[in-house]
DNA sequence: CCCCCCCC
């Protein structure tokens, strides 16, 4: 094993402001610094082997690497981004490294020992430091010289000027001459309010940086003057805020604090932001099929094209009487899938879906309903349309060719019962249990294989009205029937309506599947399928062979139905799925801690 | 100082 070098007194020129590429350093110690769980911070013990650095944090982008054991003591790793920053009393107090990416050189576990002795760069000889004289001068605490009366232009200037801003992370109630430079990432509609503490308006942000994100608020007067110069995605410098405890009862952001725009409050724009270590927001994007396996409430970032556009709906919420504004749009994605996404207030007024433009959201919350999830944009949500990203290239590509057309799984579709997720239960269990002899159908899920699939009275020929499937009877001459419709046609649709047997690992049941799910079971159009039925009996073979031994899961709606004086179990598959097995093997794991009592947190 | 986002 070799162990690689350290880069021997880089801390001291790091710390003096000079900017060093990828410094290799040793991890002497790390803790804990805010014990709060929804806000935790780490501070680390940082050597080059000659100096030590004490005033080092994680980013908290990278409090997962702690939480996976990569960083424990003595590890060696590479600074691949890195800023310093001014933290503590009226900004004159130390400079703090904040660490946003690494990487772990050689694990704790085989280096064993502390390299070196080091002691602090505080000590540094004169030649440690950086050449260069603007680095040094920069390493001088501005905001310490300032006379405590001066303007907040001057305080802004200098800090900008010199480079120092402060993360984001150290900012605190107890002392409020800082500087930060953050990137807005989501920016919310001016709203007004009226109860019984008073009136007004206000819009609110969110400011991220290398080290952390704030929610930052801006009422009445300064609603007004900052709410157009505010955008989304721009740098600002910021300072003179208020800051108090957040509540996180409203709030997702991994801060302590929040903070209101007051009098005093100065914004400026930061213009050149080509080569900043202010990070670019990230989406963590999940295909929509993956939605059907998260939980209600969740927060998801996803990316597809607006295939349909609902109309613009108002309406009073019964409980507070106040009017809303929603539109509810379709995206579909390469995962064949669809969801409805809820857009408010502007954002449903003002968009124009006929164009099928692709739509990026960050932090949409899942609302689930009846077995069906569908997106909220909600505060602090974010939707891009158009965005210029090699996601949003490919879908468009993928949509231009077709590749929209036969979106078979539908997230958002509903399945009846309760407005609780759909229970996992077994084929077996679901005799057992005497499922479906209710009032009201009964509905679960369960993973299974596709036992046999017949293809006797696969289709019926249905009326070709669109929002009417009855069957047509054929009348001759190339005339069909629809009684509902009371109408002669020349044509008709297909339509499937398939019986197959499914087993799990426990039973076999006889299942019927409806015209979209047979749709997305047989990787055909019921167009497809029925004309092969028809015409063409190996392309009908072939069809119905592959969905032989394939696994789904399958939620089914499950009820006695009375034919003559029989009384017949019947289930119904409302919706198929591809087995997400992260989410599949979560319910085993469930299943295993119930039966066992061993992995259960109590 | 807001913190509402319904209904099925």
């Amino acid at each position: 094993m070799v162990l690689a070098s350290l880069s021997t007194g880089v801390i001291a020129r790091i710390m003096h402001g000079e900017v060093v590429d990828a410094p290799v350093l040793q991890i002497l110690a790390i803790k804990k610094i805010n014990s709060a769980a929804d806000s935790e911070r780490y501070r680390i013990l940082i050597s080059d082997g000659k100096y030590f650095n004490s005033y080092a944090m994680l980013a908290s982008q990278l409090n997962v690497m702690q939480h996976n054991g990569e960083l424990e003591e003595f590890t060696i790793v590479q600074l691949d981004k890195y800023v310093t920053s001014l933290v503590g009393k009226d900004g004159a107090g130390k400079r703090v490294l904040i660490i946003s990416e690494l990487t772990v050189v050689n694990p704790g576990a085989e280096v064993k020992s502390k390299i070196g002795e080091p002691v602090t760069y505080e000590n540094a000889a004169k030649q440690d430091l950086a050449p260069k004289p603007a680095a040094t001068s920069n390493s001088k605490p501005v905001a310490k010289k300032e006379p405590i009366h001066n303007n907040n232009n001057v305080v802004m200037n200098s800090s900008i000027n010199s480079g120092m801003t402060h993360p984001i992370s150290s900012l605190s109630p107890y002392q409020n001459k800082w500087v930060i430079k953050a990137r807005v990432t989501s920016k919310s509609g001016i709203r007004t309010w009226s109860n019984a503490r008073g009136e007004g308006k206000l819009f609110s942000m969110d400011l991220m940086d290398e080290s952390g994100e704030i929610r930052a608020t801006a009422f009445k007067e300064q609603c007004d003057k900052f709410y157009d110069l505010i955008q989304v995605d721009s740098v600002y410098y910021i300072s003179k805020c208020q800051l108090k405890p957040a509540n996180k009862q409203y709030s997702s952001l991994n801060n302590a604090y929040e903070m209101t725009f007051s009098g005093e409050t100065v914004v400026q724009l930061c213009e050149d932001t080509d080569d900043d270590p202010i990070p670019e927001i990230k989406y963590n994007l999940v295909p929509i099929s993956d939605v059907s396996g998260m939980e209600n409430k969740a927060a998801v970032d996803t990316i597809g094209i607006c295939k349909e556009v609902g109309e613009l709906q108002s309406f009073v919420a019964r409980t507070t009487n106040k009017e809303f504004k929603k539109r509810d749009i379709t995206l579909v994605d390469m995962s064949n899938s669809a969801i409805s996404l809820t857009l408010w207030g502007d954002d449903a007024v003002n968009f124009d879906g006929h164009v099928q433009p692709v739509i990026l959201v960050k932090g949409t919350r899942i609302n689930e309903f009846n077995g069906g999830k569908s997106l909220s944009l909600g505060g602090g949500s974010i939707m891009k349309i158009n965005p210029d990203i090699p996601e949003a290239h490919k879908l468009r590509g993928w949509f231009d060719n077709g590749g929209g057309d036969s979106v078979a799984n539908m997230v958002s579709a509903r399945t009846g019962g309760g407005s609780f997720s759909t229970e996992w239960m077994t084929l077996k269990d679901a005799r057992a249990r005497n499922l479906g002899s209710g009032d009201k159908p009964d509905y679960f899920q369960c993973k299974a294989v596709v036992h046999i699939v017949k293809q006797e009275n696969a289709f019926y020929r249905a009326c070709p009205q669109s929002d009417c499937n009855k069957k047509v009877v054929d009348e001759g001459n190339d005339q069909f029937r629809c009684e509902k419709c009371n109408a002669l046609f020349p044509n008709f649709k297909y339509r499937l309506l398939i019986n197959m047997s499914i087993g799990d690992w426990t039973s076999n049941r006889w299942v019927s599947s409806f015209n979209e799910v047979g749709e997305q079971l047989l990787g055909h159009t019921s167009q497809e399928v029925g004309e092969a039925l028809e015409n063409d009996p190996a392309k009908a073979e072939q069809i119905f062979s592959a969905l032989n031994f394939t696994s789904h899961i399958f939620k089914l709606r499950c009820k006695n139905e009375v034919y003559g004086d029989m009384t017949r179990n019947k289930l119904t598959v409302q919706s198929v799925a591809p087995i997400n097995h992260k989410e599949y093997n979560k319910h085993l794991l469930k299943e295993l801690q119930e039966l066992t009592g061993i992995g259960s947190s109590n």
